[in-house]
DNA sequence: AATATTGCCAACCGCGCTGTC
DNA sequence: AGACAGCGCGGTTGGCAATAT
């Protein structure tokens, strides 16, 4: 597969798919001798007319015994997306804490599923946060504009207190309303406050609108208006419920980081040089349902810690 | 049934880093 | 210090299969 498949390159070298004799060969040859570290020579000892490096891909990619393969679980799929915001495009170091899943099988599934998944959330696939450009923030303002209508309409029926098919049809939209402003709203809110301690500035109507209760003068870019999920009929347990649902994605859009703890200065070891945990289990700090929209200090994708903790893994490979 | 489109993923390519001389 | 070889990584390609028209 890839380019020039059942090529010959200029020196004579096989490329492209691999057939099971050739896949024989390389495996029997590396149960008896190994690999070692010279995988350039290795063909040519091995008896494969193929270049070295084709051979480390086909063994690490494919060949070697402890590859999990199969569909991800929705572990796997979880733990990829909390370590691809932590870590960005760093997939051999996504891949080393998920044993028996290869660096390009996990490129693979992001590219093909994860990512279309994220913007079919609405969330930038590099940034998992809610996308800002100009065309999807149109939409969901216009969505928010248009919500906002209907949940006026169905909350003038409500105190009018009529029984009929119609106010039950609205009452059930009104709902469906609430839940989507606040987890646009939410979505926003964390965006704004964590990008730029301001408001979006298309949002400020919206917010100070008399739906939502006037803003005081202790809502700070930060908060929540007084009054914003009573105004929404929302009691405390209904918000937790709604936060820390346990859908496919925990607190719906954000990815979940409570039980993530950042690696202090590498990617896998933390300042007592033990591996850290990654799995969920070993989360010590208390969390509150608000937690879920708490991000994590984060290194940027391009920040020069990635270029470290791609150095440790590939110290660690070597 | 034939053709076009889309999705998947194994394999390749080029770059950068490290180690050796 | 510089050149070179070897390796690993992330990005990309393109053939095949599934699905849509």
């Amino acid at each position: 597969m890839g380019r020039s498949r059942s090529g010959y390159d200029e020196s004579g070298l096989k490329k492209g798919p691999w057939t099971p004799e050739e896949d024989r060969i390389l495996v029997d040859y590396i149960n008896k001798n190994g690999h070692g570290s010279n995988w350039r020579a290795l063909p040519k000892i091995a008896g494969l007319n193929r270049c070295g490096k084709s051979c480390r891909l086909r063994w690490t990619n494919y060949l070697r015994p402890d590859i999990k393969r199969g569909k991800f679980s929705q572990e796997e799929e979880k733990l990829i997306i909390n370590l691809h915001q932590l870590l960005g495009n760093k997939w051999s170091a996504i891949a080393s804490h998920l044993p028996g899943r290869t660096d390009n099988e996990i490129k693979n599934f992001w590219n093909t599923n994860l990512r279309k998944k994220l913007l079919r959330m609405g969330l930038d696939p590099v940034t998992h946060r809610p996308r800002l450009d100009h065309n999807h923030n149109h939409n969901q303002l216009q969505l928010l504009s248009n919500l906002q209508h209907l949940l006026l309409a169905a909350n003038i029926l409500n105190n009018n207190n009529n029984n009929n098919a119609l106010l039950s049809t609205l009452l059930i939209n009104s709902d469906n309303a609430k839940l989507q402003i606040l987890q646009n709203m939410l979505q926003i809110l964390a965006t704004t406050t964590t990008n730029n301690n301001n408001l979006a500035p298309n949002l400020e109507p919206l917010l100070n609108h008399q739906q939502f209760g006037p803003l005081t003068s202790s809502s700070s870019s930060s908060s929540v208006p007084n009054g914003f999920y009573e105004s929404l009929g929302l009691n405390e347990s209904m918000l937790q419920n709604l936060i820390c649902s346990n859908d496919s994605f925990p607190c719906q859009n954000q990815p979940n980081f409570q039980n993530f703890e950042a690696p202090p200065h590498d990617d896998n070891v933390n300042n007592n040089n033990e591996k850290v945990v990654v799995d969920g289990t070993n989360s010590s700090s208390p969390t509150t349902p608000l937690n879920c929209y708490s991000l994590p200090n984060l290194v940027s994708a391009s920040s020069p810690h990635h270029a470290c903790s791609n150095k440790v893994n590939n110290n660690n490979n070597n």
